[in-house]
DNA sequence: ATGCTTTTGAAATTCATTTTCATTTACTAC
DNA sequence: GTAGTAAATGAAAATGAATTTCAAAAGCAT
């Protein structure tokens, strides 16, 4: 599955004429080893814990190209920092964000998918993307 | 109407022991003025325009007052600046927004909130407010 | 190896927004 | 009205995420 992702990443690099480089294998590995809208300065961390010589440039622009690749999906919440979290082929949720705990729990409606479509489709508009993002106090911030 | 939202927001800042400013109220009848999805700076400039001695940061200061009054919603759109919108009660609605020519396109859809609170409940989640936005390209946009 | 091009890292820059702080203003008590 | 106070303001500085710049380093085709 890991594996599967870098061989697809390298395809993608590859159809796109990209160098291959130390700094991109890295930073892919160390973004497959994390779990669920990681920011990119807390991957950059990540990334200069064991390669000090690694550059904060770097790394927003590799996390851009795996957005690209279509590895990777930029997560935008109401803290002012782009998260990436994984991409799960033929797979789509949105999510409920707890402003007590900053926890972030992932649903699927395929019901509310549809009526999107059917929102677009009434106004003759082409859905390119979309974000549906709740906000409120999880199970355990209600007190 | 606008005379009506005024006196509630005379009534909000009054009951949050507010003083009342000049400033205040030319930025209120300016933002109340305008129509749909302004952007702070947008907003500064017409203020500018009739009162040149308005500051950037009282504009700022002054839109998070109406929205926390109720009478403003922010809106963040994907473009890096916050915008700000009329609040008519009893009514919510969300956004298409066309990538291609900027326009923005309001929806409601009553079944859409409804699933959102089925959800907000199989999880224990209180909602506080949510986000739905659908980017893509409006009718004239798709050529 | 050579030459050309991409990529990189450090530092500078950008841009929206926030903060700071000295000054002005609004309100309250006399 | 005047004085006293606390809040509000404006200009400028600061912040912070993200992007850009540019010289040096690295990848790749020959
Ligand atoms: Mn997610
Ligand atoms: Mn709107
Ligand atoms: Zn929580
Ligand atoms: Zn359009």
């Amino acid at each position: 599955m890991i594996l599967e992702k870098k061989k697809a990443f390298n395809s993608f690099a590859a159809a796109k004429g990209l160098r291959s480089t130390r700094q991109r294998d890295i930073i892919l590995d160390i973004f497959l080893s994390t779990h669920q809208h990681i920011s990119v300065e807390e991957l950059y961390l990540k990334v200069k814990s064991s390669n000090p010589g690694i550059g904060q440039a770097t790394v927003y622009r590799t996390l851009k190209l795996f957005a690209e690749s279509g590895l990777a999906r930029e997560v935008l919440l109401h803290d002012g920092q782009t998260r990436y979290e994984h991409v799960v082929v033929g797979e789509h949720h949105d999510h409920l964000v707890c402003t007590g705990c900053n926890a972030i729990i992932e649903f699927e409606d395929e019901t509310i998918e549809n009526l999107q479509k059917d929102i677009a489709l009434r106004h003759g508009f082409f859905i390119r993307s979309h974000k549906l993002e709740i906000y409120g106090l999880c199970a355990a911030c209600r007190t």
